[in-house]
DNA sequence: CGGGATCCTAATAGATACTG
DNA sequence: CAGTATCTATTAGGATCCCG
């Protein structure tokens, strides 16, 4: 499982007892964690269109390595948001698919890709300000 | 700016004309990105509270050190949406508040965070399964 | 085609010490 | 109190080669 999964599970007992409101924040924070990295939710994204296979998929995508479409995909998998199906065909044929649980993930992230993209040109302008006042290191 | 911000703006102008989902994807994935790193969430939570003072977040916060709040803590407000108001006193005070975008920024992430609650259980079960059965390197 | 294994770099987190 | 500076450990991510 090599680069460092940090286990939902664990952070959980370590907080869950530390208040309930922190407790949901850890919560939120390691779902963040776990699909705010670089490439799981466009990939769920691109999978919510149907099953892909992949290099297909890594096509989509465009700018990702091999190694880390993997490593997105399993973990995808590992969290039981992804379905991996391989047909022993030759050339080997594998398709991966969004779960129900995967599915259900895209509501509240779209709401999110929505927030995003409703105040995106905001946050420009706010890095914009910030940036003129804080001069260049 | 040390630590690298991947940039918002950047990252659209490159990806907005590659397609309008793959472009929206970008947009989503910047702003989890921002906000999917492991402090900002729990700070914009805290501070949907009110005001707060940077010891008495710390505080708050628990396992943070000083000096990821103080990234985390300009991170957010170079992007608009906490804001910092230095008090002249002796000792210092300084009060860091949510603005409207900042609180704006709750619903979507308070809606992924029931997400996540509602479901982290189902994850961790597949992640027990997964792990079950592709056993450790 | 769909990866696994390996090597390497860059980004990020934490600890510690110091400062106005 | 509210930071900055510095140093180190850990992680993420890319490149490359290989294999069934």
């Amino acid at each position: 499982m090599e680069p460092g999964y940090n286990d939902v599970t664990e952070h959980l007992e370590k907080h869950r007892f530390s208040g309930e409101f922190k407790g949901r924040c850890h919560t939120v924070n390691s779902v963040l964690t776990r699909i705010g990295d670089k490439w799981s939710v466009l990939t769920v994204m691109l999978l919510a269109d149907g099953p892909c296979r992949f290099n297909e998929l890594k096509r989509r995508i465009g700018d990702i390595s091999q190694r880390m479409l993997t490593l997105t995909l399993r973990g995808l998998e590992r969290d039981g948001l992804v379905s991996r199906t391989i047909y022993p065909t030759i050339p080997p044929r594998v398709e991966y698919e969004l779960t129900d649980l995967g599915h259900s993930l895209r509501e509240p992230v779209e709401a999110l890709g929505k927030w995003a993209f409703d105040h995106h040109d905001r946050i420009a302008r706010a890095r914009a300000v910030y940036d003129q006042n804080n001069p260049e290191t």
